[in-house]
RNA sequence: AGGUACGUAGCUCAGUUGGUUAGAGCACCACCUUGACAUGGUGGGGGUCGUUGGUUCGAAUCCAAUCGUACCUACCA
């Protein structure tokens, strides 16, 4: 082994090794345990929250398969619909093309080479990150399985009314030309302005206040060529009057009703509200009460029509009837309309104010393009009794939360859940199975042959609707799709429901949520119980940037995990996050930010390293600011481990390590260290099975470092140094510490895979193995027999004594090299026991020349001292310690006494304290206090006696 | 506006059902190139647990209020 830790040597080949040995792929025995990938998108890249959820799905997974469990980790992609669409779109953009161009056949093999181009990227930076999905069952949403399973499920939710088609007000992107759900839609604190305008009142009506207009504010001026009727709220005396009457609408002709409905707030601007039900989603909600037609202005562009187009509620055009449009206003964009109408009221006076008004805009996420509510025709799931099973089983504990505060997010969503538009005007994706004839009538089946057939068509002329699904609708079926449904897999029925979804909180309306609905209504116990998908959700937090801000491509302050594992400079990394910008502008602030945040870029830390350092900040599905001197301390840790087991090769092997029998005879040090493995082993067992990944890397970091590392290998050194050893004492020593070390290699494997697999390889014969990778090795359990109280107490009375001669050593200023001899006074009969077994390991470890038990009768002589217990550990301080040194020591160490003494005797004084504490707790409180006195009466005698000199 | 988290050492974070001297890592100070490791060792300093009240014999922990931060949902004509 090399002297330092170089995860680069080792990490690919490995995972190369298990891969090719098919590790990764279910064993086929044992009890089936399966974890679904969040499909990442097929053509991005690996980002820091995958490397945190992946890091923690892989712990879970390996931790499973090596308590025989039979694991399946599945893995796959998505099609990312509007995403993948668009950065086609932007390279034929760049080529002087549009997709209409090439039109849909020539547009989607376009996508399918871009898919294949850059599609294998993020499966191959999960293989960096030691993923142990089994690759042979990787899967896409697009794939031929996966799209029949889609066809399948769309057919049969028809078929039950549960799919529909309806023309609604939607969330439209005017930009792409496509309906996007509520979800997608990003409400952006803005400033804008609240337009005041007077509507003439018709018929020579006039207010209260005897004006013959009202006052209308809004935020969208251009919607008012949309406007059917003013409201105002019903207890508004202001404006009873009115109600029943009409304002003359600028500009349109039209004259339009006054209404009342409660939807108005009486203490907002005028109290009066235009009302353009085919543009806002609560104006189009208030129309409906008020028996209102639909004028729709706009094209899919939010272009102004020539025209308005007037609908019923069924979503019918009313024949003959059109809402006119002043011919200046026609084929201009929404926000260039928006100021010619400004400007025309202002013309003809009708302006009354404008004020600053702070809103918020609704935005694509992709793009920023505002969105416009518009009329259309789309394709819903009518999701309120999917919701009701899937809100009872979480209420039932079938599917549990955690952190289980999730719940309360995910049951308020569901109990106001919107039937989910499900419909995309794009051309990647799963395209809708519904075919028109010449009327319009739809027909939905798997294929355009069934639906002839289904319908007595015949070869009337029909066109499929063009198109596509919500990439979300294939991802809800993600967990049976994956496994062959509709087909009744063996791994439908070994795997389903599957035991943890991993992911983040962001989409649990997006995902999780659709996915317990769409799976509890398609999958059912023989007994017809509906599967939920998973039995558990572990919700994890998000990765942030160093200051605690989201990590963005706009913002500069991405961090590539691949650039934490292989190492990057300052300047790679500043040239990384400012190419490609949108914003060029922002590259010299990125830069700055960069380099002083990292200043020398990122030095490699290997996967295992980052990946500890997931696990550690992984506490309650918390935020993570991530601090790359975390990720420094792990990698040191890995440098540890990784020295720790050379000093165990170079004293193990090539001898005889216990493994085929003799006469081994166990140290203190050995039975201790034993001891204290099989309760960290229990520990980490405990933080796995309750997902506290942060608890099991610090419990194995404690471990190896503070334990093994720290104070039993030192221990070991006095036994394998002494050349009069017995045979069977280096013997148990060499068996202890490779056991040891081979058994903290596999408690640490689900979390650091490489490093573990590297040194397991090179020990496991000295520990008496012969399996072929650590991976498939089974996972320690804690043995209660090997736990070893004694030894336990013995220890720390020896760490008792060292420690109080090196702090001695240290406060005093005696050189560490400098050989003490030490003498024991006070001793019992346990003292002089446990010294006589130790004397090496204390004379070794406090680098003492010689340490005695003072005989009856002999005085002892001036000296430094400290407490172990009731013993007293003496220096003798003839030419080495000045007197002034200790005595400022032992006050220092009075000062502490006596404070604590203090805190305790205020609690023993409480009658409260002493009359109602558990009788326990005040004995415990009375025991401190005693033990403190002597300690204290001990210090103060030393103190005086020293003041005498 | 409603909701959910969070506020603990200079920094990043732990702290189980109220009872330990409130912990870890990094950073800091001093000493040490000892035969696994200077990506190291030894010793040490550092926190009135956001604030104010309350419950309790006892509060970082429970309750209320308050300030601050982040996110979510809804609304904003």
């Amino acid at each position: 082994m090399d002297k330092n830790y170089q995860p680069q040597a080792i990490e690919k080949t490995l995972y190369q090794q298990w891969e090719e040995k098919n590790y990764f792929a279910p064993s086929g025995k044992g009890e089936s345990y399966c974890v679904m990938l969040p499909p990442p998108n097929v053509t991005g890249t690996l980002h820091m929250g995958h490397a945190f959820q992946q890091t923690i799905m892989d712990a879970i997974i390996r931790f499973q398969r090596m308590q025989g469990k039979n694991t399946l980790w599945q893995a796959g992609t998505d099609h990312a619909g509007i995403a993948t669409q668009m950065v086609v779109e932007r390279q034929l953009e760049a080529q002087g093309q549009t997709r209409h161009d090439l039109g849909r056949e020539a547009f989607i093999d376009k996508v399918w080479e871009w898919k294949e181009q850059s599609g294998g990227t993020i499966t191959q930076q999960m293989r960096r990150l030691g993923a142990s999905v089994d690759w042979s069952r990787e899967r896409f949403t697009m794939d031929e399985g996966l799209s029949e399973a889609v066809t399948e499920i769309f057919v049969k939710l028809h078929e039950e009314g549960l799919i529909y088609r309806g023309k609604r007000l939607v969330n439209w992107d005017p930009k792409f030309h496509t309906a996007i759900s509520d979800l997608e839609v990003e409400n952006v604190d803005e400033q804008g302005s609240l337009w005041h305008f007077r509507y003439p009142l018709a018929d020579g009506a006039t207010t209260s206040e005897g004006k013959d207009y009202l006052v209308v504010a809004t935020t969208r001026p251009e919607t008012m060529l949309g406007d059917t009727m003013v409201a105002v709220n019903p207890e508004d005396e202001r404006y009873t009057n009115l109600v029943g009457k009409f304002v003359e609408l600028p500009f349109t002709g039209r004259r339009i009703p006054i209404v009342a409905d409660d939807y108005v707030d009486l203490e907002f601007g005028t109290g009066c509200v235009k009302i353009t039900p085919a543009h806002d989603f609560n104006d189009y909600e208030v129309g409906k009460r008020n028996d209102s037609k639909l004028i729709n202005i706009f094209n899919h562009s939010a272009e102004v029509l020539a025209a308005g187009e007037v609908y019923d509620y069924n979503g019918r055009p009313i024949e003959g009837e059109s809402a006119h449009i002043p011919e200046k206003f026609a084929g201009l964009d929404r926000f260039e309309a928006r100021k010619q109408i400004v400007a025309e009221f202002e013309a003809q006076g009708l302006l009354e104010k404008i004020d600053p008004h702070a809103l918020k805009t609704p935005r694509a996420e992709r793009g920023a393009t505002v969105v416009e509510p518009w009329l259309t025709d789309q394709w819903y799931v009518a999701t309120k009794t999917l919701a009701e099973t899937a809100i009872k089983a979480v209420e039932d504990g079938d599917i549990e939360f955690v952190p289980k505060q999730w719940e309360n997010t995910y049951f308020s969503w569901m109990r106001d859940i919107q039937d989910w538009c499900i419909s995309r005007q794009l051309w990647w994706g799963h395209q809708i199975p519904a075919w028109y004839d010449a009327e319009g009538r739809v027909y939905v089946g798997r294929s355009e042959e069934e639906v002839r057939a289904k319908h007595n068509l015949g070869d009337i002329e029909l066109t499929r609707d063009e198109d596509v699904l919500d990439t979300w609708f294939s991802s809800g079926l993600w967990t049976f799709s994956t496994l062959g449904w509709p087909n009744e897999t063996e791994a439908l029925k070994t795997f389903h429901p599957t035991d943890v979804l991993v992911t983040g909180f962001d989409i649990i309306f997006f995902w999780i949520a659709r996915m317990i609905m769409m799976t509890m209504h398609t999958i059912k116990d023989e007994d017809g119980k509906p599967q939920v998908p998973f039995k558990k959700v572990y919700v994890t937090g998000l990765i942030r940037d160093e200051n605690g801000q989201k990590m963005s491509k706009s913002k500069g302050n991405v961090i590539d995990p691949i650039d934490l594992i292989d190492g990057i400079s300052v300047d790679d990394l500043v040239a990384k996050r400012t190419s490609g910008m949108m914003q060029p502008k922002l590259a010299a602030k990125i830069e700055k930010a960069t380099r002083k945040a990292f200043p020398e870029g990122f030095a490699a830390s290997g996967t295992d390293a980052l990946r500890f350092t997931m696990t550690a900040m992984a506490s309650n599905g918390r935020d993570i600011k991530f601090d790359v001197k975390r990720l420094e301390g792990y990698r040191n840790f890995c440098n540890k481990l990784w020295n720790a087991s050379r000093y165990a090769l170079m004293n193990t092997e090539g001898q005889d390590c216990g493994q085929n029998g003799g006469e081994v005879e166990l140290t203190l040090a050995d039975r201790w260290i034993t001891s204290q493995l099989q309760r960290v082993t229990e520990e980490v067992h405990t933080a796995f099975n309750t997902y506290r990944f942060d608890i099991a890397s610090n419990k194995i970091y404690d471990f190896v470092w503070n334990e093994f590392c720290s104070w039993y290998l030192e221990l070991s050194k006095p036994v394998f140094w002494d050349d009069n050893a017995p045979e069977a004492r280096l013997r148990g020593t060499r068996k202890t510490l490779i056991t040891v070390l081979e058994s903290i290699l596999r408690l640490a494997h689900p979390i650091m895979p490489f490093i573990t697999e590297e040194i397991w390889q090179a020990i496991k014969p000295l520990a008496g193995k012969s399996g072929e990778s650590i991976m498939i090795e089974d996972y320690p359990t804690a043995d209660k027999a090997l736990i070893d109280e004694s030894a336990e107490q013995q220890i720390t009375w020896v760490k008792g004594v060292i420690e109080s001669v090196r702090n001695i050593r240290s406060e005093l200023n005696v050189s560490p090299s400098k050989e003490l001899d030490v003498i024991l006074d006070n001793t019992s009969d346990s003292d002089a026991a446990i010294l006589a077994d130790n004397e090496a390991f204390v004379k070794q470890l406090a680098k003492l020349a010689s340490i005695r038990i003072l005989p009856a009768g002999e005085e002892a002589p001036m000296a430094s001292s400290a407490l172990v217990g009731n013993m007293k550990v003496l220096v003798p301080m003839a030419g080495l310690i000045d007197v002034d040194a200790e005595v400022a020591r032992l006050n220092k160490e009075l000062g502490k006494l006596e404070g604590e003494i203090k805190r305790i005797n205020g609690k023993l004084g409480n009658e409260g304290f002493v009359a109602k504490a558990p009788a326990a707790v005040v004995e415990k409180e009375k025991a401190k206090a005693a033990d403190l006195e002597r300690q204290i009466g001990e210090i103060n005698s030393q103190i005086a006696r020293l003041k005498k000199i």
